[in-house]
DNA sequence: ATCGTTGCAAAATTTTTGCAATTAG
DNA sequence: CTAATTGCAAAAATTTTGCAACGAT
């Protein structure tokens, strides 16, 4: 349903970029958690968690760029803070949207199923010449815990 | 089909919040540039044009968090950069959504017409016990400009 | 007279960049 | 070897906060 790790070290290394353990920690730790929506931070954290190590903030941002470019991640900031990166969706074998419920009061983003609206989402794409990557779609509001305060 | 500057005046007021000259310009700004997506620096700067003076960005980021708290305005990331503002819809005259195509490559953001999508993220809201406060939905991608470089 | 608001300056947060040293291919 | 990548440190960009002075009600 998502890409895998291999499948983004493959990506990476055919246009011609390198395969550092960084990297690789970088390509494996978004292939295990493709249902989070990691920040920066958290990825950096993992990263290092898995090689034990001293990888730094920069070189998290140059591999998000990286597979940015190749259209393999996306990032977006839902409501306040730092940015949240994941794998792009395989178009084969799935759709591209990713829907989420962004709670105003704590913050939680729930992700919700409305594949019925993606269709139309790539006719509209197309009417206005635009070549569509991935949808993100934010229902901004309060959840109920929050509501209830 | 928006609120006006008066109604978001009121309503600061109605909550014993004081109206000062920076606040009332950021209402009027907000209110005549409702088709716009600004940045914090843009309201300033239109701020600043409009009363011929010294508003300072802390200034223009209270006035946005106050009327945020009301509900009368949302702040969301569309990809890089600074966030941008956009008054709520009015919920009485209008739908909830705002809807964009974000491009990847120049930042362009059109807004595009899909009225009948919402209906459907009311009931997905309701199925998830959330207060929707509005919508909003990032188609990102490559515009034609971009496409072809 | 109260208490919210402002400007200013300083800090906090998130992300980007320059550069010499390292390392993958 | 060659060029991409890294760590580090410094800078940039955006947003937040503390505080004394000011101003709306």
């Amino acid at each position: 349903m998502h890409i895998e790790a291999d499948e983004l070290i493959g990506a990476l290394r055919r246009s011609g970029l390198r395969i550092t353990k960084a990297r690789r920690a970088v390509c494996e730790v978004l292939a295990e958690s493709h249902l989070d929506h990691l920040t920066a931070a958290a990825l950096l954290q993992r990263v290092n968690e898995r090689v034990g190590g001293n990888v730094v903030a920069s070189t998290i941002y140059r591999s998000i760029d990286a597979l940015e470019e190749q259209g393999l991640l996306h990032h977006i900031h839902l409501g306040h803070g730092p940015g949240v990166v994941h794998l792009s969706d395989d178009p084969l074998r799935d759709h591209l949207a990713h829907h989420h419920l962004v709670c105003e009061g704590c913050g939680r983003t729930v992700d919700v199923e409305m594949a019925a609206v993606v269709e139309a989402m790539g006719e509209l794409a197309q009417e206005h010449d635009f070549s569509m990557k991935s949808v993100h779609f934010a229902l901004v509001g309060l959840c109920l815990d929050c509501a209830s305060l």
